[in-house]
DNA sequence: GTGAAAGCGCTAACAT
DNA sequence: ATGTTAGCGCTTTCAC
């Protein structure tokens, strides 16, 4: 498993490593049959560069480490594609860390992508990462946030209009004539579920209507929780006609309860859902949703990173990307 | 952006360098007052060694390179969970390549990868990357393949058991009285693939059923390919009672046409997957289908691959899953 | 147009 | 118990 180095090119090119480095950077001021002879080497010796000895004096790893809860989310999975692919086309490789929303697992991706020295971070954290962000900031360190953004620490961040986007949800609710609207939040400790969260409450105040609060459930964003929480709520004595969820997995674990209980959607509860997940659209009724572009999010995301990898400034830079209401057949007018 | 270096530790705890470097490694013999005084430096000035100097030297990275075809994929972005999770524990991280599929990208990816100097590599191919591969054998360099592989490549594999696994699904079908029994095949450029249409035909032809041609149609292994392959099949002038997939996707692409035909399943048409990922329980009805444990596979990846690594010599075990038949509400039983 | 030498941040003998 | 030195594979002055 010895690999070639570019000495033993030079030495079988009959020529200095320093040429032979030459070549490699397609410097001008090479002779042409220099050049032939040293092809010739790397082909016979089947010579790959090493990109880390390379960094090593460039001080550059054309790396960027990416921190996501849960790669098995189609959410961020869609992301990491995104980002994946963008990263690729700008040269940069991405090393993924999966942190299962877990603080302690967060701390050590971000020290140990230090230790990698990578170009940059992208990031979707849960826990409280403030000071550490803090830190790096301090240190000019390039790094963007994703999805949901810690307050209070100014890096440059993409995320949803989720205040916008639930009140947009919540309103096609309202105007489809529904009044006793039930909230299954995703996780709290996120910004983009607060925010979710504070549109439905502005919808339902700027109708006038009243919120329940034994309607309104924390989640995690899974279709576990989602079963769960939705069991508590068609356990009480009264019932939502329709309810609005954190995000899609959410709604479909709301989906397998209400079924279950010998309910049906929309007839007896609609239900909206968040992200617009390819999910949304295979599950029965079809979910009405938000749609949102999640490789959008990662591409945008590598490219306001790049921008601060190259500039060599951090910026704090927020990228706001729209939804769109997609409608499809869980929610049900009541004026028909 | 500068990074603090081992020198500048050293300087500031008035100490050489190699006693830091001693420090960092916890070697046994340093003082203790000495150790208070780097660690205070090492605090202060919020030193992260930089593990890419180290693996220039010790001439490891303790990377491995994952190669897949589509994150997004549910199966894959499983299977990425299980080595992600795996290689962490084992103090190693993963650099992820997303090829779609595309030949030109997975040789790419191959080579970015080795110029990264990687551990070692995990891949699910779709190409012919034969002579790639071959060469990295002749180098000793440690590979796994996972889900597919490559035939005439002796690299340690982790598959499931396709044919056995496509053939216990058949017959269930055949035992449920089905005879017309269509297949949705995946990509059959992949092993995978082909041991599952070869399980298809084994265990029809053990029957002593005759294959229809027309139902035997190739897929990607996606929904809209399995959307757009059912649809061939409907079109047909006979419609078979029963269709075995080459996964979930394509089951839940033949789902969609044949609802929207009117047709009911399983009453119309009988439908059997193959992975079980999420999707499977969540539509309607539930999809009966071949188990497969994703994360396992990953964690049995990495743990082989790491074997190679550190034993230094290649080998070509080939780990072979199981895989159970999930009943769900899919499949009707034609005697009752 | 090409070579020699220094140095990126670290570890590993070899000294002391 | 700690320091000195060489060197990992590469790029980059600075010579010639």
């Amino acid at each position: 498993m010895k690999k070639t180095t570019i000495r033993e090119v030079a030495e079988r090119a009959g020529v200095s490593v320093s040429t032979v480095s030459r070549f490699l950077n397609n410097r001008p001021d090479i002779n042409a049959e220099t050049k032939e002879r040293i092809q010739k080497a790397i082909d016979e010796l089947k010579y790959v560069p090493s990109s880390i000895a390379r960094g090593m004096v460039l001080n550059k790893t054309n790396t960027i480490g990416l921190i996501l809860p849960d790669i098995t989310n189609p959410y961020f999975s869609s992301i990491a594609r995104g980002i994946q692919h963008t990263a690729d086309q700008y040269g940069y490789s991405v090393i993924l860390c999966d942190t299962e929303s877990n603080p302690g697992k967060e701390l050590n991706s971000i020290k140990l992508l230090r230790s990698k020295r990578v170009s940059g971070m992208i990031a979707a954290l849960s826990g409280d990462c403030k000071d550490e962000l803090l830190h790096l900031k301090s240190e000019n360190f390039p790094f963007v946030q994703i999805d949901r953004n810690i307050p209070g620490v100014e890096v440059p961040t993409v995320t949803a209009d989720n205040l916008l986007s639930a009140k947009t949800a919540v309103n096609y609710l309202i105007e489809a004539g529904h009044r006793e609207i039930a909230h299954l939040a995703g996780d709290l400790s996120t910004k983009t579920a607060r925010n979710r969260f504070q549109g439905f409450e502005e919808a339902m105040k700027e109708s006038g209507l009243s919120i329940n609060r034994e309607w309104v459930l924390e989640c995690e964003f899974s279709i576990a929780s989602g079963i769960e929480k939705m069991s508590c709520i068609l356990e009480g004595n009264q019932i939502p006609t329709a309810v609005f969820c954190g995000n899609d997995l959410i709604a479909t674990g709301a989906y397998q309860v209400i079924k279950t209980a010998g309910l049906k959607i929309p007839e007896d509860i609609s239900i909206v859902g968040h992200d617009d997940i390819e999910l949304a659209s295979i599950i029965t009724p079809a979910l009405t949703t938000m749609a949102l572009d999640k490789y959008s999010m990662g591409q945008l995301a590598v490219e306001a990173l790049i921008r601060e990898i190259e500039d060599g400034v951090t910026t704090n830079n927020e990228i706001i990307l729209g939804t769109s209401l997609i409608i499809r057949e869980s929610v049900q007018n009541r004026y028909k």
